[in-house]
DNA sequence: TAATTGCATTGATGCCTTTCGATTCAAGCT
DNA sequence: AGCTTGAATCGAAAGGCATCAATGCAATTA
């Protein structure tokens, strides 16, 4: 677990590896990738899906058990969960009747990696910059 | 930098610290407030606008830098800078004719933790779930 | 095979967002 | 004061998104 770092999310390691959000100018290739994640998570009820899969002890889920959890119709959770997985932060499989979804937890994982800042990040320095 | 760890994205922590999104159920609460944020990461402008001003090296840049990098006209560069300043994730002083963007650290550090998983995360164990 | 239950897809509707041109405000200069 | 430049605000138009009821598909059961 130390090469296909940033694989996910559609970069590769060219210069080095998964730069971050902090450190260097997004290219726009890039930010179209970064933004597609991120707009699956600025939904309340997605994100309460998604932290509801996270976080069972099995890892799984089934979706008999998210859909009521919500005053939502069934179709719109069948929806927001499409959604979370066309970005690539869950998965599902169906098993019999019912279809259970689960964490993948690489496209997290390398979420929480783009924002975070190296470790000396410069916070207010007055420093001259490029005019 | 142990105590106000999660206080920026509205939460006390009342039960510990900030449990992120990965180790228990969001309430609807948290939901909305995280979700505002995430929207605001959502959208590939204001991806490239935050990245360009966090990697700066003096911490600040003025608008009048951001705007041309851009094909949009000025107006909606600056709408989706106070998009991402209503999100909490910069901030803006005027200094003399130019206004200046820094970001926000608390914001983007709470961010990753919020999707870090903790230490020992269950992957795929196929414990018994409640039924 | 027919009926039932679980989940996904379709089509429609109303709201929200992105974007623009035009305008306004702020600050410095003549 | 008047002019110029940088940036924010104001409508308005176009497209996208969340949501629903209705329908379709998959799998189990009678």
């Amino acid at each position: 677990m130390s090469k296909q770092e940033c694989v996910v999310l559609g970069q590769d390691g060219a210069d080095g590896c998964c730069p971050g959000l902090l450190t260097a100018p997004l290219d726009e290739d890039r930010a179209e990738t970064l933004a597609k994640v991120f707009k699956a998570l600025g939904d309340p009820v997605r994100l309460r899906l998604l932290s509801m899969i996270a976080s069972r002890a099995g890892g799984e889920v089934c979706v008999c058990d998210l859909t009521p959890a919500f005053d939502l119709s069934q179709p719109t959770i069948s929806h927001h969960l499409k959604l979370l997985k066309q970005a690539g932060l869950i998965d599902s499989e169906r098993r019999g009747t019912w279809v259970y979804y689960r964490l993948l937890p690489e496209t997290t994982d390398q979420l929480a990696a783009i924002l975070t800042r190296p470790a000396g990040a410069p916070a207010t320095e007055p420093a001259g910059a490029a005019s």
